[in-house]
DNA sequence: CTTAAATGGTTTCAATTGAAACTAACTATC
DNA sequence: GATAGTTAGTTTCAATTGAAACCATTTAAG
């Protein structure tokens, strides 16, 4: 079956590849998403048992304690979380007392999210914590191979946002 | 307000850190899943556009065309799904006729999974559009760094499935 | 044998997510 | 100042996910 490949008319370039080689373990998409998901896990479990807030809402609070006050839109921005996300994190912080809107009084479209005093103190507990989780898993990295995976991070996440807009297809 | 970090009653090893500077942009956990996010969505479209199969189903596929039948179980295994993943994406797959089912008749609780012949011409097909995405996500690196990647990424998930099991609260 | 425990896999239920539709308020144009 | 088009944010609906409970079968223990 030595043709199999033009039997199955291939077009790519990597035509050539046996496909029977290919290893999804060792397959970068694949790879990234286990170890986001692994982080990711762990640190909400975390939050959700110190404080009782998720991952979207763990963003909103530390951008506005960094940050300072600002309107939802201008969170989508800072957090890379579409308009949905930041509305109903907003949504869950504002019941639960961590963060105040106010309307702006010249565009009442828009409110200001700011956190309350429990917002506040979550964030003054929380980023610590959260500090705490990222040295742990970076803490088998000498310092130039930190320094060389956030430059890695940084040249994959522009090739990827390049791959995501603009029909790639 | 200069004693707020102990009013706060911090705990932590970075306690010494002043909270406003800390950047949700500089976070790798978010950093991470803000790539990996990018990057599965991408592929997430690609798989589903062109053989309407989504990324578990498409776990499956990778794994019993690169290395043969198998129960779900060894799935498992080897594409860090949880059963239920595996279950719900060999329904699917099953549904669609792209895997069979060969019930084990020394233990009857199993089934063998493997590629039907449209399961194997997705695999044929698929493979090489996989790897161009991934040729394409790190084709702003050199060889050198693409390998460093590698390193990198298997160090963190060591530490992050350290982080994930045992309680580490 | 008979019961208890373990294993492989599926189902159920609630919570989360994604995409589209929607509302309210504002801006620009005529 | 009416109308159309934008913008900010929310809601709705279906699809996906996570956790626990469940079923069927096999293995282990008495």
């Amino acid at each position: 079956m030595k043709s199999q490949a033009i039997a199955e008319g291939r077009k790519s370039s990597h035509d050539g590849i046996s496909a029977s080689a290919f290893a999804l373990d060792a397959f970068l998409p694949y790879r990234l998403a286990l170890l986001s998901s692994l982080v990711s896990r762990s640190i909400q479990k975390l939050y959700e048992a110190e404080f009782d807030i998720s991952i979207p809402e763990w963003r909103l609070i530390a951008i506005l304690g960094s940050d300072g006050p600002m309107t939802a839109n201008e969170i989508r921005g800072r957090a890379a979380m579409d308009k949905v996300q930041v509305s109903r994190a907003a949504a869950k912080l504002s019941k639960s007392g961590h963060i105040l809107r106010r309307t702006d009084p010249d565009d009442r479209r828009k409110s200001t999210l700011s956190l309350s005093e429990t917002g506040q103190s979550i964030y003054n507990h929380i980023v610590p914590m959260a500090l705490d989780r990222e040295a742990f898993l970076t803490s088998a990295l000498t310092e130039k191979e930190k320094a060389d995976l956030i430059k890695l991070l940084e040249k994959l996440t522009k090739r990827a946002e390049k791959m995501t807009s603009k029909s790639f297809l």
